[in-house]
DNA sequence: TGAATAGTGTCTTTCAGACAATATGCC
DNA sequence: GGCATATTGTCTGAAAGACACTATTCA
């Protein structure tokens, strides 16, 4: 009896998405003890004795990318007692949303290696994390229809081309320019802040900004 | 450092709901022993060594109902590190709703009582259960306009106006009665059985099931 | 002036929501 | 006939989706 009320461990996912040249992208870590030796993993680790599961969560983000204010929601807890070969280990996962801007990474602590993947360009996944990844894309693309949740992809300003790009990458199909641009500025949560982006041999820019931080479900 | 890392305890809860009476229910069990003795709570228990975050919701959910074959869903992970005086808990919520038809409670077992509380006079809650209640409510009201889960609510055949009524209680509003069939019609999740209930001194209604038991998202 | 991206409006279709009258069965 | 619930359709407004041309800058 003891027995089966044994404690389990509990540790954090973090998936932190971004958007770059056209691709979403995540953060993977190499790991560099068995199990799974060598393997890719989605980075994370054990949750501390006084810290909640969000702060788990922000640490572990910040000890890979060195960046604390970010979009960060939790996404799932996967239970399964077989999926760890160590022992029993639940995991919480959750979902971080950066801009294309902070994509540095920290010289790593605890792993030997950390970078970048696009998601259709994978490695094999440790543990069970192929489908912890499946499960976050999922959220995300979902998310995206009913949510201003891109402006945690976002740099603080940018030109509706771009935030249409982010829109195309992570639908994965492309929108009808006219459209888009009238369905995201009658939501009302953008601002045109008033400066041009001249970047090449066309026409000029404008640049928005979101006018608020904080999430806002549309309907 | 030892400390830093010592293992929480992880339970579920589990949020069983039902529609009776034109009142949304759900049942909360008399805690028999301290902390909060005697304050109503969550159903829910610790999570054994070999089985899934899922089979131990289906376990509480049995030990409290007899019922397993119903709708379940995992919500929510709490992990506040002072939610329980006792020391480190972590739960995991999940939501089970149920035809009004099996509402009889089993005889309790590790617990003194259990019963149905209608959403709008509910007690106070142990722990952070109130928080729990009201994340579990937002989840249904929410997917209940996107989704088939009414479908765990209904018994194998009903009138129309009873399903309206289930969405009336849940979403707190009244209804168009020919808007709403219209819609739920077109959906086209639903069959007309052939069969009329005769149920009182007025014209008798079709009954409809399901089609599938699947749970199906909109759009 | 050619290349590249920015910016803009109309039409059609679909869906949501407001709204009321007739049908059926029991007493 | 009176009562109670079942069943049905139209109109309007809003939003989604298809679709093409002009504007601006630089080389």
């Amino acid at each position: 009896m003891a027995d089966t009320y044994e404690k389990p461990s509990v540790t954090v996912d973090v998936l932190i998405f971004t958007v770059q040249e056209n691709k979403l992208k995540i953060i993977l870590v190499k790991r560099a003890i068995e199990p799974f030796k060598g393997s890719w993993a989605i980075p994370g680790g054990f949750v501390h004795k006084n810290e909640s599961l969000e702060e788990a969560a922000l640490r572990e983000l910040s000890e890979e990318t060195g960046v604390r204010d970010v979009y960060l929601e939790q996404l799932y807890s996967f239970g399964d007692p077989k999926r760890d070969p160590r022992g029993r280990v639940i995991t919480v996962s959750f979902l971080a949303l950066l801009p294309s801007e902070n994509l540095k990474l920290k010289g790593s602590t605890d792993v030997t290696d950390a970078k970048w993947f696009a998601l259709n360009e994978l490695p094999t996944l440790a543990f069970d994390h192929k489908k912890i990844v499946e499960y976050a894309l999922g959220r995300l693309r979902t998310k995206i229809q009913y949510s201003n949740i891109t402006h945690g992809l976002m740099p603080d300003e940018f030109r509706l081309s771009e935030l249409q790009g982010v829109y195309e990458t992570i639908l994965g199909e492309k929108l009808d320019k006219r459209n888009f641009r009238k369905k995201i500025l009658s939501l009302g949560l953008l601002k045109p802040t008033g400066k041009m982006e001249v970047e090449g041999a066309h026409r000029p820019a404008m640049l928005y900004k979101f006018k608020t931080k904080e999430t806002v479900l549309f309907d």
